[in-house]
DNA sequence: TAATATGGTCATATATAAATGACATTGGAG
DNA sequence: CTCCAATGTCATTTATATATGACCATATTA
């Protein structure tokens, strides 16, 4: 789980604003936000800067297998 | 420019060991230290769990935009 | 009722990430 | 110098990210 949706709806866009913003098509966003597969880096790093936060808020999770 | 490579070499590994570690090709971990492509999400994940740091200390370039 | 905005999903096509095998170059160790 | 590990790069193939157009469901508003 990442968390695109979440960064999204506290800017208050819609997926086709979102994906207008930072040129791709709004299948794409809606796709990334259900995790039904794997973006590049470079959409990552632009939905970051889009959504003024960064790489690790969208999408790392921390393992806390010690 | 990302920092693969420094955290690579702080792990003392070759591209050969770092591939194998997170099951790609060796040229794949050339071509992203080299900037010549544009990983998917999932392989900056394994990456940064492989070399023990997280996406942003890999690929987070501050702007300085102000 | 209709009309509109938003989100989820499907099928098809295209661009490109990634795999594979090969070869050249570099640097270090002998 | 030779030998070898590590790296850079090329060409070809395969898998998949992404684009595009469409359709449906839901909620809201006229």
């Amino acid at each position: 789980m990442n968390h695109v949706k979440t960064y999204r709806k506290a800017k208050k866009m819609s997926q086709y604003e979102l994906a207008q913003s930072i040129g791709v098509a709004r299948q794409t966003i809606n796709l990334i936000e259900n995790d039904k597969y794997n973006p590049s880096l470079a959409l990552c790093l632009k939905l970051a800067h889009v959504l003024d936060t960064d790489l690790n808020a969208l999408f790392w999770e921390e393992k806390n297998e010690n």
